[in-house]
DNA sequence: CTTGACCTTGCCATCGTGGTAAGGTTCACA
DNA sequence: TGTGAACCTTACCACGATGGCAAGGTCAAG
């Protein structure tokens, strides 16, 4: 890493110059193992190489690596995010089809949600009816046997 | 599986012979794969074979796996499951210990429905946003590329 | 004897991430 | 000059739960 660098590193506008993978992933706040794997997807279009085989990364690469953990942290998934990143740096792009894909994913986020909060209702209905005790008895048991009341 | 077996195969409380993974799937609702998964893992103790090498299982067996779905179907983890199982099956256990599973197992949940949650509002708030037409401009791209209101 | 419906084991794929191993490069310091 | 630390490289294995497929054994009905 640039150890000694005196540029102002966490500085988002600072025209500074390319740097390698583990600043790149202090910079972007992805890791240098799945800035690796990003590239391998081939969500980082031709990545520079310096003369001794080390990958170089400038602003544009550091912002399109803050695109995608942005979007990681959105839930997107990788296929979803491939395509953001296209529609990204499609300037005849229609946002119409970004959209889309929000919304595709906003629906099955909603979906999950909602099956796990039907899970959270039934566990907070058997907790509450347990005991919590020494005996054996358990009505989180019974329901799972098959013999609960829901 | 037991083609022209007359017996009532739904009912849960027929006493019946033995059957082989087929059934013990259809009456269990885990698929073969993960019965056989399931023993790989040590959740059913020493499965019964016939003489040609097919699995056998009793009413108790079919009773342990759908012990195990109602609890895969509430989030369970395996290993959790592997751990109710355990207590189901032992006499001396104390509900506290039941209890104490399953309380981690909302906590969890509740956490993740939370995670899921701040992800959709501020999904929604892009959506809402963008105009979703044929020009190029859109919040959410924006948002992501780290140009947002948010 | 063939066909089809079962069963067996074993391997690979998913998805996103982490770990680790084995090795090359660069730089600071004794 | 040597050495060690801190980087970097590629390549493989692991997770968790599930599905799929392949190659083969078994058994009953036609």
């Amino acid at each position: 890493m640039g150890v000694v660098a005196s540029a102002p590193v966490a500085s988002p506008s600072a025209i500074s110059a390319p740097v390698s993978i583990g600043d790149a992933a202090t910079l972007s706040g992805v890791s240098a193992k799945m800035i690796r794997h990003y590239e391998s997807l081939g969500l980082l279009a031709s990545v520079a190489r310096q003369m001794n085989g080390y990958r170089q990364y400038n602003e544009r690469d550091i912002h399109t690596l803050r695109f995608i953990k942005r979007a990681r942290d959105l839930g997107f998934s990788m296929v979803e995010i491939a395509e953001l990143v296209s529609l990204w740096l499609n300037r005849r792009r229609t946002s119409a089809s970004v959209k889309r894909i929000a919304q595709i994913h906003a629906d099955e986020l909603a979906k999950r949600i909602e099956a796990m909060q039907a899970m959270q209702k039934t566990l907070a209905n058997l907790i509450h009816c347990c005991h919590g005790d020494h005996r054996p008895d358990c009505p989180i048991l019974e329901d799972l046997a098959g013999n609960g009341p829901s």
